[in-house]
DNA sequence: GATTTTTAATAGGGTAAAGCTATTAATACG
DNA sequence: CGTATTAATAGCTTTACCCTATTAAAAATC
């Protein structure tokens, strides 16, 4: 069976056509390599090289089967130096999803300091709403999520985000002129709002709050993104609550007043799929042996630390 | 040092996921793969596989090696059998020149020949003239020369082409009633020929001819291919001494007639770099073991052989 | 929950082959 | 004709590849 040393050995003698000066290159000894590019000329049953005690030269054959060999070990090196890389998590793919709010809040951040950090890594980004990311994550269709806790389906997760709602309404709206609101103001009010299978909790949230404060609200419409809920709020729609962080878009004709009630709050999680023995159920105390997790993920969750860390100071 | 050997192994078990059944495929037994398995491994740095007594799994480093490892052996593969056939002369190059003459006469048969036979040898035809194409052969710039002997280099040769030289004249010229012609006839002409550097050889001979009929040809034209050489006749420019294969090209306007005298002859041979032992002058009685020449000259060269039989029979 | 089955790892040993040194044979060069 | 160069040959050592037998651990089954 031929093996990289016969291309290796042949392919340094064909460069330097001399058995000596090659074996010396390989670091083994002339008649080692006499041998051994016989044993490969008998495999192939090709004469590869012409040779007399005082020259060598390639035969045709030979000629081209250098290219070819030269390849395959230029291929058997970059094979090499990229699973290493790849060992590293400096080399890769990494599927990641996010929901709406994850677009206008940490995902930016986040993604800017891992790809300055790790260029070679592929980034493949999808939105997709919190239950989607849950099954694509189990299916490993995804490897990082950012989602909106909670989640039931057993992954790991690290909050990145926690901000209250804000209630978003016209400049020209009566309720402008109050530097907060209570709920009960809101209940006449048209809202709009997401739809529910985009974030069940959250919008369940809202619901409780709603009900709390004696109604149910009116809906004038459900559309997602933020972006979009804010300009149909300029657009004397309606009102809407939007994360604290959408103030900083901000939109002639729309103004931000906080709730005074203990708000719903926005949560971001970076979610994964941990490192369990393989799928069965993880037991606290006793993690055993673990699959480990792709290099370029554990980079990734690193870097999102390090961005929590740096948010923190 | 990492061998096609750890390749192969690792693709087996990483396309069955199974220590054993990939073991089986290979012809070897189970331990050995799982030692073999841990020196790649070791060699590259890099934990390919995720294995427990139960379940075996790629990490992802070892997914991407696997799409490179398996490259790496079937480029091995395709190395192999392209250099089986470049021994078999099945696939190649090959650098032909010929002479216009070449051309309109031998050339083409041969050629069709050799290409449905070949049809993997990839032919590069350069026009040139004998001394062009002799020194082009020594310097293994060309491989097989279709040229006009003689020659005075060390080179093979094989005639495939010996024919008569006529005379093409305007049909309305006076000459043109009788069915042959004197030398003697045409002192008064104007000549049409090929420059002398085209074929010093049978220039010269042309030359001698005239001088033994007592004359110097007055030259009207000296231009190359011979279709143009008769199309001058055609013209009227003047009358010319075509190789006789060329009064298959009939063209109107234009008659053929043979010579009286012994007419020069138009040679063509197959010429190549003969096994010499390695440019030393060859001793024809100690012709030691050769260099052995290239496996898709010696097809053509076979096929060149064929068509001379086919030729004569 | 004990038992059987499955499957990768470990242990120990034999052998093919990759490697070494020393020498030979053939060629080129002075 | 002698000397230098260089690939091939001969004989030997050692590496490591592969084998069989066994173990250990996890899953499946009763």
């Amino acid at each position: 069976m031929i093996e990289l040393r016969h291309l290796r050995y042949f392919a340094a003698v064909a460069q330097t056509l001399h058995f000596g000066r090659a074996a010396e290159q390989l670091g083994i000894t002339q008649p080692v390599l006499s041998d051994q590019i016989r044993r490969l000329e008998t495999l192939l049953g090709v004469q590869l090289l012409y040779r007399t005690k005082r020259v060598v030269l390639l035969t045709e054959p030979g000629r081209m089967f250098l290219t070819d060999a030269m390849r395959v070990l230029s291929q058997t090196e970059t094979a090499i130096t990229t699973v290493q890389r790849a060992a590293q998590g400096t080399l890769g793919q990494l599927s990641i999803g996010y929901t709406g709010p994850a677009l206008y809040t940490v995902l930016p951040e986040i993604l800017r300091l891992f790809r300055d950090r790790y260029p070679d890594v592929e980034l493949s980004l999808r939105e997709c709403c919190t239950p989607e990311q849950e099954s694509a994550l189990l299916a490993d269709d995804l490897q990082v999520g950012f989602l909106h806790p909670p989640i039931d389906a057993p992954l790991q997760q690290l909050e990145v985000l926690c901000e209250p709602m804000v209630v978003a309404l016209p400049d020209d709206h009566p309720l402008a002129n109050q530097s907060t609101l209570s709920m009960q103001q809101l209940a006449n009010e048209s809202f709009i709002l997401f739809p529910q299978a985009v974030g069940p909790n959250l919008y369940s949230q809202i619901m409780m709050l709603c009900a709390q404060a004696g109604f149910s609200p009116h809906i004038a419409q459900e559309v997602t993104p933020q972006p979009t809920m804010i300009g149909l709020v300029a657009a004397g729609i309606g009102i809407a609550l939007v994360s604290a962080s959408m103030q900083s878009i901000s939109r002639p004709g729309v103004v931000y007043r906080p709730l005074q009630e203990e708000t719903p709050l926005l949560k971001l999680a970076v979610t994964w799929k941990g490192a369990s023995s393989h799928g069965s159920s993880t037991k606290p105390g006793q993690q055993s042996k673990a699959m480990p997790e792709s290099p370029s993920l554990r980079n990734f969750l690193q870097v999102v630390d390090e961005w929590i860390q740096l948010r923190c100071s």
